[in-house]
DNA sequence: GTCGAACCATTTGACGTCTAATCATTAGAT
DNA sequence: ATCTAATGATTAGACGTCAAATGGTTCGAC
């Protein structure tokens, strides 16, 4: 019961920023960011067909994914190469610094993930995912109803994977 | 009760940025984005000292409020003097047009709140914020102590302002 | 076969944001 | 008085993002 109220949509940007800021900065000493992780993540679990979906996963536009591509081109993490049966794809594929890259930040991601979540229930997180999908879908937003986030957890050394964990970790922009 | 979630920095990220896209659409048809419209807000309603205070209240550097304040100015919307008394500062205020896109602006942000809230009671706001503000002590925020969104209402016409309103409506960035 | 439409990726040009460096002014110390 | 440090604002350079235009490639109709 408070009189004044900040404006919903006011919090909102301003708990994303400095979220967003946050993982930002854990991802920084693994030597990514949020784009960065999620294009190594989901290079690693789904298997996008092409740049289109890669780009619509990780959400941002096809040519921001080209840029972060030529980055990570240019680092040695990632390859392209024309798919040979559908010359029109470029087929993007992780290289072994690749590999070690995405794991190093998949420690950093799960760290700030646990951070994050201190102190919250389960109910908690469901109550405040069902709030922020009642605010996007009065703005009239498209639910992204693709949810890759699962068999892939812990184990960084060997590529054991078990079924059940939450890997994904993601921030704000 | 869902068995997979996604991680719960990723659900506020891609929130803020929907919800922050529609404000900036919404907006658009007025002339104005967030930030101009925080700005324009935030020199209507308290009076910053400097454009340190202002940038803080906006929610960026002040580099970057210059840089919205060169734009603002080339517009016509405000106009930037020394003080006399301390002459460091530039006294930055609203000129005639400069009133006129606020109360436009101010239209269109609170149709968008009032769109935002659609279906929200009292209780799932406070509970939102709630969560929010847990989200960011976890990643070691400062809390902003300041909230002045009060004082102003709807009379776009006469400046005659009732006590008891929201205002300044938001979006994620 | 050829040609137009659709598709995939990249390039170009713009904007908003940040950090770091810079310029001007004021305050404080001596 | 002068000098140094602090303060207020701007500029310079960089990055991430987007929309729109461009270059190749494939598909389908004819």
């Amino acid at each position: 019961m408070q009189s004044f109220r900040s404006p919903i949509g006011l919090e909102l940007s301003q708990t994303a920023r400095v979220v967003s800021r946050a993982f930002d900065d854990a991802l920084d000493q693994a030597g990514g960011s949020l784009p960065v992780w999620l294009i190594l993540l989901n290079l690693k679990i789904r298997r996008p067909g092409n740049q289109r979906e890669l780009a619509e996963a990780v959400g941002v536009r096809e040519a921001t994914l080209t840029h972060h591509l030529n980055a990570l081109d240019a680092r040695g993490l990632i390859t392209r190469r024309r798919d040979a049966v559908n010359r029109r794809i470029h087929v993007v594929e992780l290289t072994q610094a690749g590999e070690e890259a995405f794991l190093r930040m998949r420690e950093a991601a799960l760290a700030f993930d646990r951070r994050l979540n201190d102190g919250l229930t389960d109910a908690d997180r469901d109550n405040l995912t069902g709030l922020l999908h009642r605010l996007a879908a009065n703005v009239g937003a498209a639910e992204n109803d693709s949810p890759p986030w699962a068999g892939l957890a812990e184990p960084p050394p060997k590529p054991g994977r078990r079924p059940t964990a939450a890997p994904g970790t993601g921030a704000a922009e």
